[in-house]
This record gives C-alpha cells, sequence and structure tokens, in this order.
RNA sequence: UGCGGGAUAGAGCAGUGGCAGCUCGUCAGGCUCAUAACCUGAAGGUCGUAGGUUCGAAUCCUACUCCCGCUACCA
C-alpha cells in the first residue's frame, strides 16, 4: 500500500459551452469524478479538482451567427449555467474556469512554441475552402453541396446526411456556403501546422504498455490499436475564434481547439495555484512525485474522448518537456511533466425511445432535474445505472423507483426508524449501550471492515460495485432492526426491557454513523443532514462559491471549493452515548409521486 | 470499408472455465418502530445466432446478426 496522504489531481472533461448540460454527462463523467474526489477527500488525500467550459470552436460560433451575439456572449451565458449546474449538483471542483482567459492563452501559445522548438511541429498545405465573400476558409460542416457517391443535393461537407459517407469538404459538386447559398466558393490551399506524432508514438506505446492492470480494457485496447498506426494530425485551423498561433504573418490562424482544450488541465491546476494564494503548487501535481509524497492523475471523460486523453493528450505532455517561463521561469534542469495515472472512460447513458418529457413535463438537462428533485437523488440514481462497461438507458419509472425503494425506504428509513425510537424513549440522545451479543459484534465489526471493501473499490474506480456494497450494509442493518425488533424488547423484560433496546438502538445508531460516511460520496447532502440529526455539529465537506478572477483586460468567474470547516473522515464511528441528538427526526427523503398522467 | 466496446430473468445490471447471481418489479407470507416504509420466501433465464475447443463454456476460438463509439473543426 502506498503511504497517504498522496497528490490527486482529479481533471474533468472541459464541456463544450454551446448548450446546457443533461444527465447523460453526469453520469458518465462529472458525477463518477466527484464521488471519487469526495472519496479521496475523505481519506485525507490533499486532492484538487480542476476542470472549466472550453469556449473556442465552431458550433459556438455558428451559434453565435444564428443568434446575432458575439462567441464570446454565447459561451460566457452557458459557463454561468454550467457553474450553477455545478453548485446544485454539488460536483465540487477545486477549480473551475475557461478557456477564454489570458493566462491560458498565454500558455497555450507557450505550448505551441514548446513543442516547435522540441521539433514536434512542421508545416504543410491543406485543401479548403474559401468564401470570398466572408473572406476567410469555411469549416466543412458549413459547406453545403452535391455528395460525389449518392447525389444527394443537401451534403454537408463534413458527412452526407443521405447516405453516411465521410466527406472531405473539397469533394462536394456545387459546393456553396449554408450560411449564404449565393457565395460562390473556391478551392484554396492553407498553410498549417501538423503534430507530428509519429514522432512520439515509442514512448506513448511504452506509456500504455503496463496500464492493464488498473485501466479498464475498453481503454487499453482502444487506445493501443490507434496508438500503433498513428498519423500527424493538424494543430491549427483557419478561425478567428480561437487562440492565435505564436507565429509571425498567420492572421487567422487559431490552435486546433482540441489541443488547448486538454491543455486546459494543465493550466487550469497553475490557476488555481494562483487563485489559491500559492503560485507554486502546480508543480505537486505535474512535476516528479510532488512535496508531499505520491502524485496521481485521474482525467474522467466520456468514451468518444478516450483517444484524446490516452494517447494525444500524452503526446503534448511528453512533447512539452523541458517547459520554461513564463510556466516555469526558474527551472534550469530538464523536466518532464507527469503523465495520467489513470483514465477511467465511461460509456454512454442515453435516452432509448423514453417519452419522459411528456409524462413529467420536464426535459432532461441536469440543472432542471436536480432543481426540481434535489441532487441527491439525482446523483444516487445516475450513480445506480452508471454506464461503466457498456451503455445506459435513463428511465423515468426507474428514477422514481430507485429513488422511493432504496434511498428513501432502505437508507431513509432506517434513519427515520431508529432516531424516532431514541427520540421517543431515550430522553433524545443516544442510549448507553450495556453488553453486546455476538449479533451486535457481528454488525458492529461489519461496518467497520466496511470501510476498507468499499474505499478499496472506489479507490479502484469501481463505483457501482462500491455502491452495491453500501446498499447492503444498509440492508444488514434493516435485517438487524427486523431481528432484534428493540420496540418489542423495551416492553417486554424477558426480553431484557428497557436496557437492552437501548443497546440495540446504540448499535443501529452506530451503524448509522458510519453509514452516513459511506454513502456521502454519492448522496453529501442526506448524509450531512443525517449528521445533524445524530448530533454531530461540523459537516463532512467543505462548501462551493463562486469568485470572479480579475485579469490585465477582462474578468472572469470561477467555481470554487472551500474545506476549511470539512471534517469528514473516511473511518469508522466514533459516535458516543450520551450525544443528544440534533433535531427531531422526520422525512430525510422526499418521496418521488409519478404524475401518472 | 477499417479499429474498439456491448448483447445474461419483465426492466436495469454483475459474473473471463466448475451446480446462473444482484437490485427493482410481480406473487405469497411475517412485522407494526418507520414517509403503507422494513424483513422472509416463491415464480421468472435454452446467458444475441450458428458452429468449434474442453471432462466441463455466459466465460476460450471461428463465422454471423443487431446496438454504441472512434475514423469529423459535432470535443
Amino acid at each position: 500500500m502506498s503511504t497517504l496522504p498522496e497528490n490527486i489531481l482529479v481533471c474533468l472533461a472541459w464541456p463544450y459551452a454551446n448548450g446546457d448540460l443533461h444527465v447523460g454527462h453526469i453520469a458518465g463523467c462529472y458525477l463518477p469524478a466527484d464521488i471519487f474526489a469526495r472519496f479521496q477527500r475523505l481519506r485525507g488525500n490533499r486532492v484538487v479538482v480542476v476542470s472549466g467550459s472550453d469556449s473556442h470552436g465552431t458550433p459556438i460560433v455558428v451559434r453565435a451567427d444564428k443568434e446575432n451575439k458575439t462567441p464570446r456572449e454565447v459561451f460566457e451565458y452557458f459557463h454561468e449555467r454550467f457553474l450553477q449546474t455545478w453548485q446544485t449538483l454539488g460536483i465540487s471542483y477545486d477549480l473551475y474556469t475557461h478557456t477564454d482567459t489570458e493566462s491560458h492563452h498565454a500558455l497555450a501559445q507557450q505550448m505551441f512554441r514548446r513543442l516547435q522548438q522540441n521539433g514536434y511541429l512542421y508545416q504543410a498545405k491543406q485543401k479548403q475552402m474559401y468564401s470570398p465573400a466572408q473572406d476567410k476558409f469555411l469549416p466543412d460542416r458549413l459547406v453545403e453541396g452535391t455528395c460525389p457517391y449518392c447525389s444527394y443535393d443537401k451534403a454537408r461537407g463534413d458527412q452526407c446526411d443521405s447516405c453516411g459517407k465521410l466527406l472531405d469538404g473539397t469533394q462536394l459538386i456545387n459546393p456553396r456556403s449554408r450560411a449564404n447559398p449565393a457565395d460562390k466558393l473556391e478551392v484554396r490551399e492553407s498553410e498549417h501546422f501538423m503534430f507530428d506524432l509519429p514522432k512520439l508514438k515509442d514512448r506513448v506505446m511504452a506509456y500504455l504498455g503496463d496500464k492493464d492492470e488498473r485501466w479498464r480494457s475498453t481503454v487499453t485496447e482502444f487506445s493501443r490499436a490507434y496508438a500503433r498506426d498513428i498519423e500527424p494530425r493538424a494543430f491549427t485551423r483557419d478561425l478567428t475564434w480561437g487562440i492565435p498561433i505564436p507565429v509571425p504573418d498567420s492572421e487567422g490562424k487559431a490552435i486546433y481547439v482540441w489541443w488547448e482544450a486538454v491543455l486546459g488541465y494543465l493550466t487550469a491546476t497553475v490557476e488555481w495555484a494562483q487563485v489559491d494564494g500559492k503560485p507554486e503548487a502546480w508543480k505537486d501535481f505535474w512535476y516528479g512525485d510532488g512535496a508531499q509524497g505520491a502524485v496521481k492523475i485521474y482525467n474522467f471523460i466520456g468514451k468518444d474522448n478516450i483517444l484524446f486523453h490516452t494517447v494525444l493528450w500524452q503526446s503534448i505532455l511528453i512533447g512539452m518537456e523541458n517547459l520554461d517561463a513564463p510556466w516555469d521561469a526558474g527551472a534550469a534542469e530538464e523536466r518532464t511533466l507527469n503523465l495520467p495515472y489513470d483514465v477511467p472512460a465511461n460509456q454512454y447513458l442515453n435516452f432509448g425511445g423514453q417519452k419522459f418529457s411528456k409524462s413529467l413535463g420536464v426535459s432532461l438537462e441536469a440543472l432542471d432535474l436536480a432543481t426540481k428533485y434535489g441532487a441527491d437523488p439525482l446523483r444516487f440514481y445516475l450513480a445506480s445505472i452508471m454506464p461503466e462497461t457498456k451503455d445506459a438507458d435513463w428511465n423515468w419509472t426507474d428514477f422514481i423507483t430507485y429513488n422511493n425503494s432504496v434511498l428513501l425506504a432502505k437508507w431513509g428509513n432506517l434513519i427515520q426508524r431508529t432516531l424516532s425510537q431514541i427520540w421517543k424513549n431515550f430522553d433524545q440522545k443516544i442510549p448507553q449501550p450495556g453488553e453486546l451479543t455476538s449479533a451486535d459484534h457481528a454488525l458492529l465489526e461489519r461496518a467497520e471492515a466496511a470501510f476498507e471493501s468499499i474505499g478499496a473499490k472506489l479507490d479502484a474506480c469501481h463505483f457501482r460495485d462500491a455502491l452495491n456494497e453500501v446498499i447492503e450494509l444498509t440492508t444488514e442493518a434493516n435485517v438487524y432492526l427486523d431481528r432484534e425488533a428493540p420496540w418489542k424488547t423495551i416492553k417486554n423484560e424477558e426480553l431484557g426491557g428497557r436496557a437492552r433496546a437501548g443497546t440495540q438502538l446504540f448499535v443501529a445508531a452506530k451503524v448509522i454513523d458510519a453509514l452516513t460516511v459511506l454513502w456521502s460520496p454519492w448522496t453529501p447532502n442526506l448524509c450531512d443532514a443525517a449528521r445533524k440529526l445524530l448530533g454531530h455539529t461540523q459537516p463532512l465537506f467543505g462548501s462551493l462559491y463562486v469568485q470572479h478572477v480579475d485579469e490585465a483586460t477582462r474578468g472572469h468567474n470561477v467555481l470554487r471549493y472551500d474545506a476549511s470547516n470539512a471534517a469528514g473522515r473516511w473511518a469508522p464511528s466514533h459516535l458516543q452515548p450520551g450525544q443528544p441528538l440534533g433535531a427531531e427526526p422526520k422525512g430525510l427523503v422526499a418521496k418521488i409521486e409519478a404524475t401518472g398522467e
């Protein structure tokens, strides 16, 4: 076993700021990452969670044109929506920023220069569609024309919707601009920078070579197959809405959004360190083993992102070695950046054919659902069906059922039935236990052992497996109550009377106390509420807040995590007899009624 | 067309060579502390199709079918 604390950097995929987040995004990436981060914080590790909104790229420009707005207005709107979504769902970022900050721009250009200096960028000409009217190159998506294969006359430059063939904009017959069909397009050559990935292939393959034990096979197989036959990829695009490349006389050339978006993991860590008042702290995660012990970098993503996070991002990190100012002005010696330790990629959550929105009158937008039903029911259901090995489906009936029959009926009810007896019959205080029976010991030992076994599963990113064990222990506590029946014991001196009932309820309360920690990565709000009832005064976790960061020419809002009050520990219960309950227990979990229309 | 993943009880899923499991739902029973919540038991599957390897296959091999992702400036 490694020694604690470890430096754990949790990187979440950067959501594209051109539309709201739906439950599929949450289940695939953000929720598992948050469960993991909360668990690691409870364990006492030094955890930093970073991500941000991806603000560049064509779709944002398209949407902006359509709505008569600037790209910046579009992405800033969705960035604010994302900040709300994270706060409502409790996705606990140490820093959630975006890619249009001055510092990200500067560091992305530094990445470009460093890759160039290290010999990994070269120039090549590419044919692309050019609009004389707009005086710019058009993205293939925005070009329309007749498909050379099936003659469909509204084929897009990237793909024909009729026959499904993948196309190149220059292949279209009678190409025209989708925005302005009168515009006569020409094929022109454009000079671009290419990332010489084959040069880095051996080092990437070596990196992928020893990942079998930890990584999911869906991730390793796919990545190796791709890396084996890797080819150069374009590093620049003809786009004004992006980060300009640091090359003289290259107007209109931007860094292809993918490369600078993944770089965000690094630049956001740098920004986190600055905002946190410890500008050098990012090095503890990106260089060597860090000042305070081993470093592990995790990248949580969806399956569509695998190659970018297992091959291409690694190529950048390796290719950027020996970074200099402004990253690391004082570094004299050669330095290499740390590569991801694990890339737990999930499959997709789909909505296959469900008539969800009609029956309940809501969409599957994550912010709406969390606002309407609360974060915990949504987190719990999504975690229950989390697509770890294959695609899953959102189902309204199941959502309601999972909430009502597991979260409420098993877990909420366990708290309610136990604490209400203590409240009524034991002076609102945790009872003093007498001698423990073998059944008492068995359950208490089980609750203690759960920290080790569930912890191991969480540490290995086996979230569903871990959750099942938490539910199992919750059921065992319910079984214990049913067998022991303190409500009978207290009325029957032959069974031990009030003293024995007090012991039974003490055992149950102690297991509940442990369960509030074991459940907390999934349902943090419910668990903190339960702990208040038990009489605890400090919360398990810290809280999220928005902070405004000013730079030279513009400012931006970031989400941060304040851990100063967090008192949770991933450790067995220390609940003491005599501790007064915090309040009269009543309905911690709300029942969700099916509208039945 | 290539590369990768998936197909197991009504639904959602676990199970990588040794009697087919879990949660929910259904049916029956118990309990009455608890938000009609809790607990026990039962019914329900020829493990996508067809072959093969093996004493033995959901699990390994071959072919096929369907679904998903990548091969796109949709991150």
